[in-house]
RNA sequence: GCCAGUGUAGCUCAGUGGUAGAGCAGCUGAUUUGUAAUCAGCUGGUCGGGGGUUCGAAUCCCUCCACUGGCUCCA
């Protein structure tokens, strides 16, 4: 038993009850149990830090959903992966001490004159916001720490420890405030367990979309090409193109209307649009040309073309919804340590599409978003993710374009929007596109990391810029509201997240490669080759593998390359017409006719 | 952009001041193969780029570039 829940509020086990409560006890087991486990272990970290580093100064060290970290500030002296090992040793020979974690009611000016008089100004600034009367230390061993708890009897259940990682963080999360020092770590009650983590990390590591992407040769970087400007090999555009088939098509279905618009702008769009102020110097430098004062931008969004294309002839409120599809290639300049594989890149193209409508249809169209992306989410078989409403800091407005009327009905529309479907959602205050809120849908990859992929942003204040209107049946001007969307998100961000989330083995009607015949030897690499030609007369994609190779070579080679299906032919086969069929991952499956190996293939379609 | 780390052959990596290495891949040849690596030979590197220290630098220092882990940012 690790902690207590009184009456809704985890306690330390050993803080006396003085009242009526309703009591639950948390165990390891549980995520009560496992934070407040973490919580203390970080105090720990804090007291191995300080006895290894006398004068090490602490920010702020809490759980995390796997571990924790502490913050501090080690002077001159970094602290270095050589470091880790001893840190490590160090944790637990203190946790071994099995010292209580003491809890004490303070006043602020007797917390005030123990962290002053150690001077640690982090902690001092963290008292600056707590009120007198509610400040708490902590204490175990050697160390008194600033804080509200709870936290696990003693250290005697710690017999697992691991510094994870290093790395910098600026403190309260400010860049222009200095960076410390961030330590991530986990402990657990057992080695075994700890084990065990570990393997599930390097078993994710197998996964990254980086590694399966250079071994599946499905995409690749250049120095030379640029940072963050991923280039798709045939592969991956094999792949690539289906999944954009298969939204187009759907799409078509769905009353989209697909448009092409050319990958830069003139300055003056983006001053219309707003994308100029807001983020005109951190994007890549304005083109330039032979004509004076003439400037052109890359495209960082899709949006203001479109908003061209509405705009380009009255539209009557027949016509609406207007919805305007294109698979539109946009450049950022993000900012160089932000740049990672596939999911953060400086040009990627977007799955965009902009629906102009009336106010009236605004609760549908976004109704037949959602839809979308949800058909789309569950067609890849994603059914782990979160939904996240994205709203405006009301303490910021500033940071925001439109009025407070326009933002006041976007939000409520999403707000309402995914309430009517049961999406269960989070709402982050802050997090909103400067000129709409937003209803993302997020995923985690292989390592835990969380991803944008699909986003839909009500926006009532684009069109109000480019001036769009629509005749309504009292033919008088109407403005209409917008609706931005992208399923995918983007084609680069979505497949890195595909391939992590099948570990490279892709379904059958996504893979750049189905079947590979493997003749036994090359006596029989002229069948292989009919049965090719007769499988892709079957519209199946797949080659014949007709090295001067032994057949496990064959096998092997092409398992390693997540290939679904290999079809041996030897001998038998040849007599017999027919191929040995193993499956990827299971072995072999027995010999069937080309015929009805095809028509297998097709029913798993 | 910031902090820390990494950069050696196509890939994975060894080499820490004294003649650049291994396995795999590739090429050539032999082998004609029955369900996850046949054998042999050969090729392949301005040790990320530039500058410096040194008799001598992959190795030490500076700088730039790229990558990795975070932070900040993300239209």
């Amino acid at each position: 038993m690790l902690a207590a829940k009184v009456n809704g509020e985890v306690r330390d086990l050993t803080r006396p009850i003085t009242e009526d409560a309703t009591i639950v006890f948390h165990k390891w087991e549980d995520k009560e149990g496992k934070t407040t486990f973490w919580h203390s272990s970080a105090h720990l970290l804090a007291e191995t830090l300080e006895a290894l580093f006398p004068g090490i100064k602490f920010g702020i060290g809490p759980p995390i959903e796997n571990g924790f970290y502490y913050d501090v500030d080690t002077g001159d002296r970094p602290l270095t992966a050589a470091d880790i090992p001893a840190i490590e040793q160090k944790m637990l020979e203190l946790a071994r001490a099995k010292s209580e974690y003491n809890r004490r009611e303070v006043s602020k000016a007797e917390a005030v004159q123990y962290f002053t008089e150690k001077g640690d100004e982090y902690k001092l600034e963290l008292l600056e916001g707590l009120e007198d009367g509610q400040i708490t230390f902590y204490e175990q061993g050697n160390f008194v720490d600033l804080c509200k708890g709870p936290h696990i009897p003693s250290t005697e259940p710690i017999k697992a420890a691991k510094i994870l990682n290093l790395a910098g963080a600026y403190w309260r999360g400010d860049e222009k405030r200095k960076q410390l020092t961030r330590v991530y770590a986990i402990t657990f009650p057992k080695q075994k367990e700890l084990d065990e983590y570990m393997h599930l990390l390097e078993e994710a590591k197998k996964r990254d979309h980086r590694k399966l992407g250079q071994e599946l040769e499905l995409f690749m970087f250049s120095e030379k090409v640029g940072q963050g400007l991923p280039m798709w090999l045939p592969k991956g555009t094999a792949l690539r193109t289906r999944l954009e088939d298969f939204l187009k098509k759907e799409q078509i279905k769905r009353g989209y209307t697909p448009v092409i618009t050319p990958h830069i702008g003139s300055k003056q769009l983006y001053v219309t649009s707003g994308h100029w102020e807001k983020y005109g110097e951190d994007a890549f430098r304005p083109i330039l040309t032979p004509a004076k004062d003439e400037v052109f931008l890359l495209k960082p969004m899709n949006c203001p073309h479109h908003c061209e294309i509405y705009g380009y002839r009255p539209r009557s409120y027949r016509e609406l919804p207007v919805r305007i599809a294109e698979f539109g290639t946009v450049y950022r300049y993000e900012q160089s340590g932000e740049l990672h594989g596939l999911t953060r890149v400086r040009g990627f193209t977007q799955d965009d599409a902009h629906i102009f409508c009336t106010e009236d249809q605004l609760k549908e169209e976004f109704l037949g978003v959602l839809d979308l992306t949800r058909f789309v989410l569950a067609k890849m078989g994603f059914d782990q993710f979160t939904a996240q409403i994205s709203l405006r800091d009301p303490d910021n407005k500033e940071k925001y374009v439109g009025s407070d009327e326009n933002w006041r009905k976007a939000e409520q529309a999403i707000i309402d929007a995914a309430a009517e479907v049961g999406l269960p959602t989070v709402t982050e205050l802050g997090e909103a596109a400067f000129y709409g809120p937003k209803l993302d849908f997020m995923v985690k990859d292989a390592l835990g990391r969380s991803w944008q992929l699909g986003t839909i942003q009500v926006d009532y204040n684009l069109p109000e810029r480019f001036n769009l209107t629509y005749i309504g049946a009292d033919n008088q001007e109407h403005r209409p509201v917008m609706i931005h969307r992208a399923p995918f998100g983007s084609m680069e961000r979505f497949t890195a997240v595909l391939i992590e989330h099948c570990a490279g083995k892709f379904p059958l009607w996504l893979t750049p490669e189905q079947f590979v015949v493997l003749p036994v030897s090359d006596r029989f690499t002229e069948y292989a080759h009919q049965v090719k030609h007769q499988l892709a007369a079957a519209d199946m994609r797949g080659d014949v593998d007709d090295r001067n190779e032994t057949i496990g070579r064959k096998i092997r080679d092409n398992e390693l390359k997540r290939i679904p299906f290999l079809l041996i032919v030897g001998e038998k086969e040849v007599e017999a017409g027919t191929v040995s069929v193993r499956k990827q991952g299971e072995g072999d499956q027995g010999a069937v006719t080309v015929a009805e190996f095809a028509a297998m293939v097709q029913a798993q379609l």
